[in-house]
DNA sequence: TTTATTCATCGTAATATTGCAATGAAACAA
DNA sequence: TTGTTTCATTGCAATATTACGATGAATAAA
Protein backbone atom coordinates (compact mmCIF):
# COMPACT_ATOMS: atom_id res chain seq x y z
CA UNK A 1 0.00 0.00 0.00
CA UNK A 2 2.44 2.61 1.14
CA UNK A 3 -0.49 4.70 2.24
CA UNK A 4 -0.59 5.42 6.07
CA UNK A 5 -3.77 5.40 8.02
CA UNK A 6 -3.83 8.53 9.26
CA UNK A 7 -7.00 8.48 9.96
CA UNK A 8 -6.69 6.29 12.71
CA UNK A 9 -4.12 8.11 14.82
CA UNK A 10 -4.57 11.65 16.93
CA UNK A 11 -3.67 14.95 15.32
CA UNK A 12 -0.62 15.66 17.26
CA UNK A 13 0.44 11.72 16.45
CA UNK A 14 0.14 12.69 12.59
CA UNK A 15 2.12 16.19 13.32
CA UNK A 16 4.69 14.44 14.95
CA UNK A 17 5.18 11.65 11.86
CA UNK A 18 4.70 14.62 9.44
CA UNK A 19 7.74 16.63 10.94
CA UNK A 20 10.21 13.59 11.89
CA UNK A 21 9.97 12.21 8.07
CA UNK A 22 11.44 15.51 6.48
CA UNK A 23 14.21 15.24 8.85
CA UNK A 24 14.11 11.99 7.76
CA UNK A 25 16.44 12.18 4.98
CA UNK A 26 20.19 13.15 5.06
CA UNK A 27 20.12 15.34 2.73
CA UNK A 28 17.41 17.64 4.51
CA UNK A 29 19.36 17.55 7.86
CA UNK A 30 22.37 19.06 5.97
CA UNK A 31 20.49 21.85 4.38
CA UNK A 32 18.99 23.05 7.53
CA UNK A 33 22.32 22.50 9.10
CA UNK A 34 23.98 24.83 6.57
CA UNK A 35 21.00 27.37 6.86
CA UNK A 36 21.66 27.24 10.23
CA UNK A 37 25.49 27.90 9.93
CA UNK A 38 25.08 30.11 6.87
CA UNK A 39 22.16 32.60 8.14
CA UNK A 40 21.55 32.83 4.73
CA UNK A 41 21.82 30.86 1.54
CA UNK A 42 20.60 30.25 -1.81
CA UNK A 43 20.45 26.81 -4.06
CA UNK A 44 23.21 26.69 -5.94
CA UNK A 45 25.47 26.71 -2.83
CA UNK A 46 23.62 24.29 -1.31
CA UNK A 47 23.84 21.39 -4.34
CA UNK A 48 27.81 22.04 -3.81
CA UNK A 49 28.00 21.62 -0.26
CA UNK A 50 25.82 18.69 -0.29
CA UNK A 51 26.45 16.81 -3.49
CA UNK A 52 23.52 15.96 -5.20
CA UNK A 53 22.07 17.18 -8.49
CA UNK A 54 20.17 20.66 -8.70
CA UNK A 55 16.62 19.24 -9.38
CA UNK A 56 17.01 16.97 -6.17
CA UNK A 57 18.34 19.36 -3.93
CA UNK A 58 15.19 21.87 -5.28
CA UNK A 59 12.85 19.26 -4.43
CA UNK A 60 14.23 18.60 -0.96
CA UNK A 61 13.97 22.45 -0.49
CA UNK A 62 10.33 21.66 -1.52
CA UNK A 63 9.51 19.54 1.58
CA UNK A 64 11.40 21.90 3.98
CA UNK A 65 9.05 24.82 2.38
CA UNK A 66 6.19 22.90 2.54
CA UNK A 67 6.29 21.80 6.31
CA UNK A 68 7.16 25.59 6.58
CA UNK A 69 10.78 25.36 7.99
CA UNK A 70 12.16 27.48 5.38
CA UNK A 71 11.41 30.61 3.54
CA UNK A 72 12.45 31.27 0.17
CA UNK A 73 13.02 34.90 -1.40
CA UNK A 74 14.04 35.56 -5.18
CA UNK A 75 16.50 38.19 -5.28
CA UNK A 76 17.73 38.40 -9.28
CA UNK A 77 17.98 34.87 -10.65
CA UNK A 78 18.70 33.16 -7.59
CA UNK A 79 16.74 32.30 -4.31
CA UNK A 80 17.73 33.30 -0.54
CA UNK A 81 16.62 30.60 1.60
CA UNK A 82 16.80 30.69 5.24
CA UNK A 83 15.46 29.04 8.58
CA UNK A 84 11.50 30.43 9.29
CA UNK A 85 12.73 31.05 12.87
CA UNK A 86 9.51 31.21 14.38
CA UNK A 87 8.21 27.69 12.72
CA UNK A 88 11.52 26.41 13.91
CA UNK A 89 10.18 26.92 17.68
CA UNK A 90 7.20 26.01 17.35
CA UNK A 91 8.05 22.45 15.64
CA UNK A 92 11.46 21.93 18.79
CA UNK A 93 8.39 22.43 21.39
CA UNK A 94 6.08 19.71 19.67
CA UNK A 95 9.12 17.23 18.61
CA UNK A 96 10.99 18.34 22.68
CA UNK A 97 7.56 17.26 24.39
CA UNK A 98 7.29 14.14 22.62
CA UNK A 99 10.86 12.99 23.07
CA UNK A 100 10.96 14.07 26.72
CA UNK A 101 8.21 11.57 28.18
CA UNK A 102 9.02 10.35 31.24
CA UNK A 103 11.03 7.67 31.57
CA UNK A 104 9.89 4.36 33.79
CA UNK A 105 12.01 4.11 36.78
CA UNK A 106 12.15 0.24 36.23
CA UNK A 107 12.18 -1.40 32.64
CA UNK A 108 9.66 -4.52 32.83
CA UNK A 109 12.33 -6.77 30.70
CA UNK B 1 15.81 5.37 -7.47
CA UNK B 2 13.98 5.82 -3.75
CA UNK B 3 17.64 4.74 -2.27
CA UNK B 4 19.50 7.98 0.01
CA UNK B 5 22.83 8.48 -1.13
CA UNK B 6 24.09 8.22 2.45
CA UNK B 7 27.81 8.00 1.50
CA UNK B 8 27.96 11.57 0.55
CA UNK B 9 26.50 12.98 4.43
CA UNK B 10 28.20 12.67 7.72
CA UNK B 11 27.76 9.84 10.15
CA UNK B 12 26.05 12.56 12.14
CA UNK B 13 23.65 13.18 9.65
CA UNK B 14 22.64 9.70 8.77
CA UNK B 15 22.37 8.96 12.42
CA UNK B 16 19.57 11.81 12.83
CA UNK B 17 17.64 10.90 9.11
CA UNK B 18 17.22 6.96 10.76
CA UNK B 19 15.98 7.95 13.82
CA UNK B 20 13.63 10.69 12.48
CA UNK B 21 12.94 7.53 9.89
CA UNK B 22 11.46 5.35 12.38
CA UNK B 23 9.46 8.72 14.33
CA UNK B 24 7.92 9.16 10.42
CA UNK B 25 5.01 7.01 11.09
CA UNK B 26 2.00 7.70 13.61
CA UNK B 27 2.18 3.79 14.69
CA UNK B 28 5.23 4.20 15.22
CA UNK B 29 4.64 7.53 17.42
CA UNK B 30 1.22 5.80 18.96
CA UNK B 31 3.48 2.89 20.20
CA UNK B 32 5.85 4.88 21.75
CA UNK B 33 3.40 6.97 23.49
CA UNK B 34 1.56 3.69 24.87
CA UNK B 35 4.73 2.23 26.11
CA UNK B 36 5.47 5.22 27.67
CA UNK B 37 1.81 5.46 29.58
CA UNK B 38 1.94 1.62 30.31
CA UNK B 39 5.71 0.85 31.86
CA UNK B 40 5.14 -3.15 30.51
CA UNK B 41 2.78 -3.96 27.59
CA UNK B 42 2.09 -7.29 24.94
CA UNK B 43 1.23 -6.80 21.09
CA UNK B 44 -1.67 -7.56 21.38
CA UNK B 45 -2.63 -4.70 23.14
CA UNK B 46 -1.33 -2.79 20.64
CA UNK B 47 -3.30 -4.52 18.11
CA UNK B 48 -6.58 -3.50 19.81
CA UNK B 49 -5.10 0.08 20.67
CA UNK B 50 -3.45 1.08 17.87
CA UNK B 51 -6.12 -0.27 15.03
CA UNK B 52 -4.10 -2.14 12.41
CA UNK B 53 -3.53 -5.68 11.79
CA UNK B 54 -1.21 -7.15 13.89
CA UNK B 55 1.53 -8.11 11.08
CA UNK B 56 1.15 -4.33 10.40
CA UNK B 57 1.78 -3.80 14.48
CA UNK B 58 4.46 -6.44 14.15
CA UNK B 59 6.42 -4.68 11.72
CA UNK B 60 6.43 -1.24 13.34
CA UNK B 61 7.95 -3.12 16.36
CA UNK B 62 10.14 -4.94 14.47
CA UNK B 63 12.00 -1.76 13.32
CA UNK B 64 11.94 0.12 16.81
CA UNK B 65 13.60 -2.49 18.27
CA UNK B 66 16.18 -2.35 15.23
CA UNK B 67 16.57 1.39 16.02
CA UNK B 68 16.93 -0.30 19.92
CA UNK B 69 14.57 2.14 21.20
CA UNK B 70 12.46 -1.15 22.74
CA UNK B 71 13.37 -4.40 23.99
CA UNK B 72 11.24 -7.16 23.76
CA UNK B 73 10.89 -10.14 26.02
CA UNK B 74 9.21 -13.57 25.51
CA UNK B 75 6.50 -14.28 28.41
CA UNK B 76 5.08 -17.66 27.83
CA UNK B 77 3.10 -17.57 24.57
CA UNK B 78 3.31 -13.53 24.54
CA UNK B 79 5.93 -10.93 24.10
CA UNK B 80 6.67 -7.88 26.68
CA UNK B 81 7.88 -4.78 25.08
CA UNK B 82 8.63 -1.52 26.84
CA UNK B 83 10.96 0.96 25.93
CA UNK B 84 14.95 0.67 26.73
CA UNK B 85 15.61 3.92 28.33
CA UNK B 86 19.18 4.20 28.06
CA UNK B 87 18.45 3.70 24.14
CA UNK B 88 15.25 6.60 24.41
CA UNK B 89 17.76 8.97 26.60
CA UNK B 90 20.74 8.50 24.13
CA UNK B 91 18.37 8.93 21.37
CA UNK B 92 16.92 12.20 22.99
CA UNK B 93 19.98 13.89 23.19
CA UNK B 94 21.25 13.32 19.47
CA UNK B 95 17.71 14.73 18.24
CA UNK B 96 17.53 17.74 21.10
CA UNK B 97 21.07 18.58 19.83
CA UNK B 98 20.15 19.18 16.53
CA UNK B 99 16.81 20.81 17.15
CA UNK B 100 18.21 23.21 19.43
CA UNK B 101 20.96 24.93 17.08
CA UNK B 102 21.06 28.54 17.97
CA UNK B 103 18.68 30.01 15.54
CA UNK B 104 20.05 33.82 13.65
CA UNK B 105 18.95 37.00 15.35
CA UNK B 106 17.65 37.94 11.78
CA UNK B 107 16.00 36.36 8.90
CA UNK B 108 16.99 37.40 5.83
CA UNK B 109 14.43 37.03 3.69
C1' DT C 1 17.44 40.90 -28.81
C1' DT C 2 20.38 37.27 -27.67
C1' DT C 3 22.75 34.70 -24.29
C1' DA C 4 23.77 33.12 -19.74
C1' DT C 5 22.52 32.05 -15.09
C1' DT C 6 19.63 30.23 -11.55
C1' DC C 7 16.18 27.62 -9.87
C1' DA C 8 11.56 25.06 -10.51
C1' DT C 9 8.99 21.48 -12.73
C1' DC C 10 8.17 17.32 -15.51
C1' DG C 11 8.90 12.71 -16.57
C1' DT C 12 10.77 8.48 -15.43
C1' DA C 13 13.46 4.56 -13.43
C1' DA C 14 14.84 2.29 -9.27
C1' DT C 15 13.91 1.34 -4.74
C1' DA C 16 11.36 1.76 -0.20
C1' DT C 17 7.29 1.74 2.61
C1' DT C 18 2.80 0.37 4.14
C1' DG C 19 -0.73 -2.90 5.04
C1' DC C 20 -2.66 -7.33 5.34
C1' DA C 21 -3.95 -12.36 4.33
C1' DA C 22 -1.82 -16.58 4.85
C1' DT C 23 1.21 -19.21 7.24
C1' DG C 24 4.89 -20.60 10.82
C1' DA C 25 6.84 -21.21 15.30
C1' DA C 26 6.64 -21.50 20.18
C1' DA C 27 4.46 -22.04 24.49
C1' DC C 28 0.52 -23.39 27.05
C1' DA C 29 -4.02 -25.98 28.04
C1' DA C 30 -7.01 -29.84 27.71
C1' DT D 1 -1.36 -35.55 21.48
C1' DT D 2 -4.41 -32.05 19.90
C1' DG D 3 -6.05 -27.68 20.02
C1' DT D 4 -5.36 -22.69 21.28
C1' DT D 5 -3.16 -18.46 21.80
C1' DT D 6 0.29 -15.12 20.64
C1' DC D 7 3.42 -13.13 17.88
C1' DA D 8 6.84 -13.38 13.77
C1' DT D 9 7.58 -14.07 8.90
C1' DT D 10 6.44 -14.49 4.06
C1' DG D 11 4.51 -12.87 -0.03
C1' DC D 12 2.25 -9.56 -2.48
C1' DA D 13 -0.29 -5.30 -4.13
C1' DA D 14 -0.63 -0.37 -3.81
C1' DT D 15 1.62 3.70 -3.09
C1' DA D 16 5.63 6.78 -1.80
C1' DT D 17 10.33 8.31 -2.10
C1' DT D 18 14.66 9.34 -4.21
C1' DA D 19 17.50 10.86 -7.84
C1' DC D 20 18.40 13.02 -12.09
C1' DG D 21 18.16 14.33 -17.22
C1' DA D 22 15.52 17.36 -19.87
C1' DT D 23 13.12 21.32 -20.08
C1' DG D 24 10.80 25.66 -18.66
C1' DA D 25 10.46 30.34 -16.53
C1' DA D 26 12.46 34.43 -14.88
C1' DT D 27 15.97 37.69 -14.43
C1' DA D 28 20.31 39.76 -15.58
C1' DA D 29 24.16 40.75 -18.79
C1' DA D 30 26.06 41.63 -23.33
Amino acid sequence: MGLAKTEIFTEQQNEIALIAKVFGHPARVAILQHLFKQDSCVCGDLVNVIGLAQPTISQHLKELKLLGLIKGNVEGTSVCYCIDTEAWTDMKGIMIKFLDQDLPDTECC
